[in-house]
DNA sequence: CGCGGAATTGATGTGCATCAACTCGGGTGG
DNA sequence: CCACCCGAGTTGATGCACATCAATTCCGCG
């Protein structure tokens, strides 16, 4: 990422690894002071906004290579939640030194400003997802999304298990358990993917893409404004 | 924000400010290469995702003091277009060279992750807003957005023009023209407004924040996740 | 004065939430 | 090792909030 072996190396010995947690350990908590960034090594962590009665929104899931946490630099305070949701290694690094850091490192500090930047881009087409996009749609643009991402860690893209319940899901995407359900059970029918609980395997990724355009049978859909 | 006179002096020496730009003019439009980042001085502007067949997605509206453009860090590249909703005066931030400045100035640079990290805290409230509220609870909150942040601006937070059209606030909080129309007259109807085409009076701030929390009539609403 | 886009208002349709019943699997304790 | 249980997931029936369609009305502007 632009950075002379020294700067790797600076930067690397403020980063802590820590041991191992389990499914359902929190990482932080809504409130808590911020004084770290969060990295996933391997697993994956689910973050959420949780309310008085046990309700919560799923805001996101973190699989490896991720950073967690950015969004607790303005207030010093985490306004969300994060919880593993399978055995998971987690890195730490402490933001006041990498700030330090990137005062003496010009390309650090861009690399953070792109970081910061990327993540507002993200929510964008989440927001998108949840303005315009009908029920089906939004679970194509879930499964590509979580297929892109492990392709671009090494793993494979049309063969995967999600750590998370249907009921996360639903809630992540703005819809009840319940169509989740039926969705996966239709993509099924349509011999889009295949499922066995939480065993994937994506069949026909063109017509999920077309599916993620709303263009299913080569047209827009109904609404005016898409 | 904690600069020095001096470092302020910096930083307004790299501010460029223009003429006034009119109702309809774009500061940029998706695809343009970054440069700038922009700040509003008067006036307003939306940004929004063109898509070729003439329709869009409103992604926010910016008011005086607002910033825009920290979406295009990242790939140097404007993701979205901005245009002017009515006659405004918008200030240029070369990017290249405020990075510049803020490896020079630690406060600034601290400044500059606030500000991006804000930027994702707001997108996640709009999130939360698209996936868990129903229409009435989402232009309740619109409107209290407004009036919050003209009134940190030193203008009246219950007495304002709307610049945008029902057609733009619809977009933005993804419900229909027709449903953002029924929802003014009834909220008039319920004595929380006063509505005249553009020109809004909010009257009852208690209630609409009621609404904003899911809890009209004292109770959580039907949503069993909430 | 008359045109056209924006806004309102009413009637109708539908996608998805909700409610309810059932199945499945995995963990626990006898 | 099996019986039981309980939460997760599936499937079906019903209802409703909001989109869509359609018809006016209301300005702003030439």
């Amino acid at each position: 990422m632009g950075l002379s072996p020294d700067d790797v190396e600076r930067l690397d010995s403020i980063v802590k690894r820590n041991r191992p947690l389990h499914r359902g350990d929190h990482l932080f908590r809504e409130g808590d002071g911020f004084r770290f960034l969060y990295v996933v090594t391997t697993g994956s962590v689910k973050t959420y906004t949780p309310s008085e009665d046990g309700g919560e929104q799923v805001l996101g899931f973190h699989l490896p290579g991720e950073i967690i946490g950015l969004d607790a630099i303005q207030s010093e305070r985490h306004c969300c939640s994060a919880r593993v949701l399978e055995t998971s290694a987690i890195c730490e690094i402490p933001f006041d030194r990498l700030e330090e850091l990137s005062s003496f490192i010009p390309s650090l500090q861009h690399q953070m400003y792109r970081l910061l930047s990327r993540e507002i881009g993200q929510d964008t087409e989440m927001l998108m997802l949840l303005a315009k996009k009908n029920a089906e749609e939004r679970l194509a643009t879930f499964l590509l999304s979580i297929s892109g991402r492990l392709r671009k860690r090494g793993f494979s893209a049309t063969d995967f298990y999600l750590s998370m319940s249907r009921h996360e899901i639903g809630n992540y995407l703005g819809l009840a358990v319940e169509t989740v359900s039926r969705l996966f059970t239709r993509f099924q029918d349509d011999g889009l993917l295949h499922v066995e609980r939480k065993h994937i395997q994506l069949i026909d990724l063109v017509r999920l893409e077309a599916m993620v355009n709303g263009t299913v049978n080569g047209g827009p859909n109904h609404r005016h404004w898409k």
